[in-house]
DNA sequence: ATCAGATGTGGTACCGGTACCATATTTAGC
DNA sequence: GCTAAATATGGTACCGGTACCACATCTGAT
């Protein structure tokens, strides 16, 4: 494999020179640009990324901190990631967060030191002493879904005004008594949800707390929380789930039961994932422009790494309803 | 951020002992290796990935290379991949290959001056002359998926035998005239699969070619062909398809026309991937081992990194039959 | 004609490890 | 007691870039 020492004595100058036609920095004569131009070409040289890591103590890597690849949300948001990162020359290192908890060298000492360029985390197990290290070694990052604050940089969605959609969504459907599935109550999102929902049905005079269930954020919770649901209270006509995995899970448990949705129970999601396509009937939901901010985490990162100091703390993306078929029933009764 | 020769200066001791005791190679006196285990203790140090890289001319990287992470077949693979690779000190770069084909530069060119350990390609858009490169560079990697070859470590599964599987499976729900939906031609599982196919419906009068049709392996692709399938056939009470993903495809289309599954029409997909689970009714299918198969891809190419040479060229994983609701009917009529 | 600043180029220390070589000391075999 | 091998340690070139510094030449303004 060619070196830049190479380039330099085919070209006949210097490897300062090389260096200089390589970054385009400092003064070179354009005659001797061609010819090292020229040389690098002959030689089919590529400048080593390892070598350039090592002197510039930061590399063209980026990593990706979720917790779990096989969570339907996160496919997406990984391939927006990759794709803004390597249109920009960067390559992008995947961490499962969930299946190396409890280890004792935690990921972002192991990403320092192999002179990450930055991170984004999609996780929630990010620990206030995680963010204390981060900033003191002045490791560029960005977080998704988390509460705002000046701490760092988040990209985050309208969570609480797309609880409030989908409520108004389901009444507007006809919907009478409107359930809500929720997730873990440390996930931010999710309380901002269920806080959404909450504000949104406590004026009605069919609400009642026992309305709101706990679920985990994943198919079972949903199918669980249903069920339960449905059981205690058969006159429920609308089901809100806190995510969408939740909400495939609650379709499937009503249909289970030989409930009907729409005509005896609408649905509605929170997320947007291909998975609500997929199903049948097809599912409503409050979508998150998903690739969208997995892509404007990466400009923020890319943009911080460069060294903009200025860039908004908080992003908010707007969600948008998406009607299907699971919210369609002969409006009003 | 401390380096080995703070270390050797705490120590009291030359960086080339600091070396030897972090590679645990060459001779160490004990009283010596606890020194130095202390000062690096004291400094908390880290060896530097990026330094190791350049001196060793390789680092703890591995690339995994795969058409659409999106694809709800990759995450769990990328899983096992991720996983595996970081329980042996490797980390994993994703690379999405579908949206980088036309490019200039080559992914392994890339990934060769960034001193990557070795690949992984679950990806069909490797080609030849991409072969000759990674064994003229000497650049250990493993093919999922592919032709058994001796050119290359494969990781795959009895693709042909799933496939006679799921039509005996059909045949013994009671079905008397299944028909196929099958994978692009280019991809090799597919044809298979296909070829199963034939040859086990071969033999039984019901059969004509036109049962056949082809899809895209994806959703659209399998709700197309079952639709064509059920308008032109009427009397098709099973349906193979050549991947989940075009099963549920299959399944959402019969739905939709008012066809009753597994009653009226059974259906049986191939690869296992989550989504079988999630859907109402749920799929029976031929599940492949996909996290073994990502993990056992990552050993092999851990041992042909450590130089073994003698590994088996092809590893042939089983495939098992897994029946759910979708084929679930009264038998013999 | 003079000189400051712009332009152009080379030399080399450094990034933080590894590994080869040299050297010193200890152990063991005869 | 002598020599070969094993044990123990240090010095330093090298991996392949970057960037600072030194130095030379060229412009253009006064």
């Amino acid at each position: 494999m060619a070196t830049i020492r190479d380039v330099a004595k085919l070209a006949g100058v210097s490897v300062s020179t090389v260096s200089r036609v390589l970054n385009k920095n400092g003064y070179v004569h354009t005659e001797t640009e061609n010819k090292v131009a020229d040389a690098i070409q002959r030689l089919d040289y590529e400048p080593n990324a390892v070598a350039r890591g090592l002197a510039n103590q930061k590399t063209m890597t980026l990593a990706l901190i979720l917790p779990d690849i096989t969570n339907p949300y996160f496919p997406l948001l990984s391939k927006a990631v990759e794709n803004v990162a390597r249109a920009y020359g960067y390559s992008v290192i995947l961490c499962n967060a969930d299946d190396h908890l409890g280890e004792p060298k935690s990921y972002i000492e192991l990403l320092r030191q192999a002179y990450i360029g930055g991170i984004i985390f999609a996780t929630h197990a990010l620990e206030p002493q995680d963010i204390d290290y981060l900033n003191k070694h002045q490791i560029p990052f960005v977080v998704l879904d988390r509460a705002p604050t000046r701490q760092y940089s988040v990209v985050r969605s309208r969570n609480y005004e797309g609880a409030k959609l989908a409520v108004r969504h389901l009444l507007d459907s006809g919907c009478r008594q409107i359930a809500h599935i929720y997730g873990p109550p440390e996930i931010f999102t999710a309380s901002e949800r269920r806080q959404g929902y909450m504000d949104s049905v406590q004026a009605y005079d069919w609400y009642r707390p026992e309305l709101m269930v706990p679920g985990d954020f994943q198919l079972e919770g949903g199918m669980e929380a249903a069920k339960q649901l449905m059981e205690r209270h058969p006159d429920i006509d609308g089901i809100f789930a806190g995510n969408d995995l939740m909400a495939v899970g609650a379709l499937k448990a009503l249909l289970r039961m030989g409930i009907k949705v729409p005509e005896q129970v609408a649905i509605c999601g929170f997320d947007g994932i291909f998975l609500t396509e997929v199903i049948e009937p097809e599912l409503t939901t409050i979508a998150q422009p998903i690739y969208e901010m997995g892509a404007l985490a990466v400009k923020i990162l890319l943009g911080k790494i460069a060294g903009s100091d200025d860039l908004d703390q908080v992003h908010e993306l707007e969600v948008s309803l998406v009607v299907r078929q699971s919210t369609k029933r002969g409006k009003l009764e």
